[in-house]
RNA sequence: UGGGCCGUCGACUAAUGGUAGGUCAAGUGCCUUUGGAGCACUUUGUCUAGGUUCGAAUCCUAGCGGCCCAGCCA
C-alpha cells in the first residue's frame, strides 16, 4: 500500500502484507496449480445443481465458492444443470436455480446441461465397449446389487461380464434403439468387483429409462448415469477445479478413471465440506417432504432455508455471501450456529435498513394533559448509521399506542419500562409519566394514562437535567396504519433435526410455534407504500420485510430477525419472571 | 469389523516445524433519544499415549472418537 514508509513499531510482523482474509485449502490447490503452471493458468470452475429442488443456504455456500474463487484469479464459472434423470427433474427448477444464482449476484460464463453432452457421451461409451471397458449386463438391480458383495465381502463377476465387443455394441444400439424395457440391461464399466471401494465395482453408466426428458424430450431412452457424466462434462467444459462435497471423494477414484480412459481433458475433482446448520435442515429430499406435507406454505415459505424463503424472509445477498466468507471452508464434518448466520444478517441490515416505529402488540396510552385535537410532526431520524438517510416526519398526539411488552404494573427488577408512577421518554415525542391504568373485567390493563412534559419535545432532556432510564416507541392511534405482522421462531426445537426418538422422523421435531401471526399491529404513517421486499427495522423490535401477500392499505411484514435484546436475557435469568 | 475422509476455545476457522490468532456465542464495563448499534476488556482450545527435534497443532507410530460408501439417485 505504501511502500515508502516502512513502519516503524511493530517490527515482529511482516506489516508489508495487509491481513488478508485467511486462506482455505482450496485457494492453497489452485495458487499451487498456477504456481506449477498445470492448466496454463487458467481456473475454469463449475456449478452443477440438479434441477430436482429448490437452491437452499448450503447451495449458497458451494456457489459463493465456485464463482468466487474462479472470480478471484480471473477464471470463468459455467452453470451447468446436471440433468441426468429424467424421471425427478422439471423446468420449473431450472427457472428457479437461475434466478436465485442471480438473486446472490453471480453471473455464468456458460450456461450448459449435462444432457447437452448425451451424444458425446453414447460415442464415449461406444469408445469404451470396444475398447473391452465396458459391458452389457442382463442382471435385474436385484442381482446387481447381491453380486456387488458387502463393505467387507469382494463382490463377484457378472455372467455377463465377458460378451464379445461385437454383442456388447450389438446388445448397447438396440438399449438405445428402445428394444428392451426399463431395468432390464445396464451399461457397466468393467474395472474390478473385488475392489475396496464399492464405487469401482463395475459401477453402472447407463441405465434404461422410457421417460421423456425435460430437454432431449423422447431421443433418448437410456440416460448416463452421475458418475458416467459429471467428470466428462466437467472434463468437456475444460473445468480445472471442480469443487463438490465430501461424500463424493469416494467417486474421485472413478472420475479419474473415465477421464483416463477417454484420455481426456483432466479435470479436478476437490471435496469440501457441506454446510450444516443448527436448527436447520439442508437436505433437499426433506424440504420437499416439508413442502408436500404442508408442514411450510411452500418452498419460499419464509422458515425455509431456501433462498426463496430467506429472501422472502428478508436476508439480503450481501448478508449470505458475507456469511460463507466467514465461516471458511474445510474438510471438517461440522455444524454452524444459526446465530453466526443471524448477525451477518444483523449487520447488513443495520447498516441499510431505514429505521420506523411500529406497535406489535398495541396497548392503548391516553395523555390526558395534551390537547384533544393537537397533532405534532415530530422528525425522526430514518437511520442513525447512515447520515444520508434523511430524517421523516412522525404525527404524534393525544392517543397513542405502545408495545404490551413497554408496560408493566408491576415492574420486575431492572425493568425500565413504563409503570405507575414511572416517566419514559417516547421516542422522538415527549417524556411521559403514568398517573393510572383502566382494566377490563378480567383485570387486563386496557389503557394506560399518563401526563407528558411540555419542555421534553422530540424526546429531549428537559432544562431542568432530569434523565430518563428508558426510551419506548409508539404510533399516533388516529394515524396508524393496520398491518399483519408474521413472527417467526427456529422451524425445529432441535438443534438437529434428524436427532428423533425411535420411529420418529424429523418432523417429530417441528416447532408448533414456528409462526405466529399478529393481526393487529400499528405502523407509523409513513410505511403506507413500502414495497414489497423492502426491509426496515421496527425500532427496538428487529428486522421485518414486506411481504408479498401485502394488501394496499393494509400491509404484511415478516421478521427478518429480532434485535439483540439484552432484556429479554435478563428476564431469562431471573427465576420468578413476572 | 473393507475402503475413504476428518479431529484446534461452546460453534466455525487460521497458524504450512518457530508468539496458538480471528469471527460468532457467552460474560463485564463504557456509551446511548433503540436495553439497538458502537467501543473496551475477559473466560474457555491443539482427541490420547509414545516418539523424532533445540523446538511439534504441524512430522512418525499406536490408540480413541466422528462422518461417508453396498441406488439402474445426484
Amino acid at each position: 500500500m505504501n511502500p515508502s514508509n516502512p513502519p516503524t513499531e511493530a517490527a515482529t510482523k511482516p506489516t508489508s502484507v495487509p491481513a488478508a482474509a485467511p486462506s482455505n485449502f482450496i485457494r492453497d490447490i489452485i495458487l499451487e496449480d498456477l504456481k506449477t503452471n498445470k492448466y496454463n493458468g487458467l481456473v475454469q470452475t463449475r456449478f452443477p445443481p440438479e434441477p430436482n429442488g429448490y437452491l437452499h443456504i448450503g447451495h449458497a455456500k458451494a456457489i459463493c465458492l465456485d464463482f468466487g474463487l474462479a472470480d478471484e484469479f480471473g477464471g470463468k464459472t459455467n452453470l451447468r444443470f446436471d440433468d441426468t434423470n429424467p424421471s425427478k427433474e422439471e423446468t420449473e427448477y431450472v427457472d428457479s436455480i437461475m434466478a436465485d444464482v442471480r438473486w446472490l449476484g453471480f453471473e455464468w460464463d456458460g450456461l450448459f446441461y449435462a444432457s447437452d453432452y448425451f451424444d458425446q457421451l453414447y460415442k464415449w461409451a461406444v469408445q469404451l465397449i470396444k475398447a473391452g471397458k465396458a459391458y452389457v449386463d442382463d442382471l435385474s438391480a436385484d442381482e446387481i446389487r447381491q453380486y456387488r458383495g458387502t463393505l467387507t465381502e469382494p463382490g463377484k463377476n457378472s455372467p455377463y461380464r465377458d460378451r464379445t465387443v461385437e454383442e456388447n455394441l450389438e446388445l448397447f444400439e438396440r438399449m438405445r434403439a428402445g428394444d428392451f424395457p426399463d431395468g432390464s440391461r445396464v451399461l457397466r464399466a468393467k474395472i474390478d468387483m473385488a475392489s475396496p471401494n464399492l464405487n469401482m465395482r463395475d459401477p453402472v453408466m447407463y441405465r434404461i429409462l422410457h421417460a421423456e426428458h425435460h430437454r432431449t424430450g423422447n431421443k433418448w431412452c437410456i440416460y448416463p448415469m452421475y458418475d458416467y457424466a459429471h467428470g466428462q462434462s466437467d472434463s468437456l467444459e475444460h473445468v480445472t477445479h471442480s469443487m463438490c462435497t465430501l461424500e463424493f471423494e469416494d467417486h474421485r477414484p472413478l472420475y479419474n478413471w473415465f477421464i483416463q480412459q477417454l484420455g481426456i481433458f483432466p479435470s479436478q475433482q476437490i471435496e469440501f465440506d457441506r454446510l450444516n446448520l443448527t436448527y436447520t435442515l439442508l437436505s433437499k429430499r426433506k424440504l420437499l417432504q416439508l413442502v408436500e406435507e404442508r408442514h411450510v406454505s411452500g418452498w419460499d415459505d419464509p422458515r425455509m432455508p431456501t433462498l426463496v424463503g430467506i429472501r422472502r424472509r428478508g436476508y439480503t445477498p450481501e448478508a449470505i455471501r458475507n456469511f460463507v466468507g466467514a465461516i471458511g471452508v474445510s474438510k471438517t464434518n461440522g455444524s454452524i450456529e444459526l446465530a453466526m448466520l443471524e448477525h451477518f444478517v444483523r449487520e447488513d441490515l443495520n447498516k441499510r435498513a431505514p429505521r420506523v416505529m411500529a406497535v406489535l402488540r398495541p396497548l392503548k396510552v391516553v395523555i390526558d394533559n395534551y390537547p384533544e385535537n393537537q397533532v405534532e410532526e415530530m422528525d425522526a431520524v430514518n437511520n442513525p448509521e447512515d447520515p444520508n438517510a434523511g430524517t421523516r416526519k412522525v404525527p404524534f398526539s393525544r392517543v397513542l399506542y405502545i408495545e404490551q411488552d413497554d408496560f408493566r404494573e408491576v415492574p420486575p427488577k431492572q425493568y425500565f419500562r413504563l409503570s405507575p408512577g414511572r416517566e419514559v421518554r417516547l421516542r422522538y415525542g415527549y417524556f411521559v409519566t403514568c398517573t393510572s391504568v383502566v382494566k377490563n373485567d378480567k383485570g387486563e390493563v386496557i389503557e394506560v394514562h399518563c401526563t407528558y412534559d411540555p419542555a421534553t419535545r422530540g424526546g429531549n432532556n428537559p432544562p431542568d437535567g432530569r434523565k430518563v432510564k428508558s426510551t419506548i416507541h409508539w404510533v399516533s392511534a388516529a394515524h396508524a396504519i393496520d398491518a399483519e405482522v408474521r413472527i417467526y421462531e427456529n422451524l425445529f426445537t432441535k438443534e438437529d433435526p434428524n436427532q428423533t426418538e425411535e420411529g420418529q422422523d424429523f418432523t417429530s421435531n417441528l416447532n408448533p410455534n414456528s409462526l405466529e401471526v399478529l393481526t393487529n399491529a400499528k405502523l407509523e404513517p409513513s410505511l403506507a407504500d413500502a414495497a414489497i421486499e423492502s426491509r426496515y427495522q421496527f425500532e427496538r423490535l428487529g428486522y421485518f420485510c414486506v411481504d408479498p401477500d401485502s394488501k394496499t392499505g393494509r400491509p404484511v411484514f415478516n421478521r427478518t430477525v429480532a434485535l439483540k435484546d439484552t432484556w429479554a436475557k435478563i428476564e431469562k435469568r431471573q427465576p420468578g419472571k413476572a
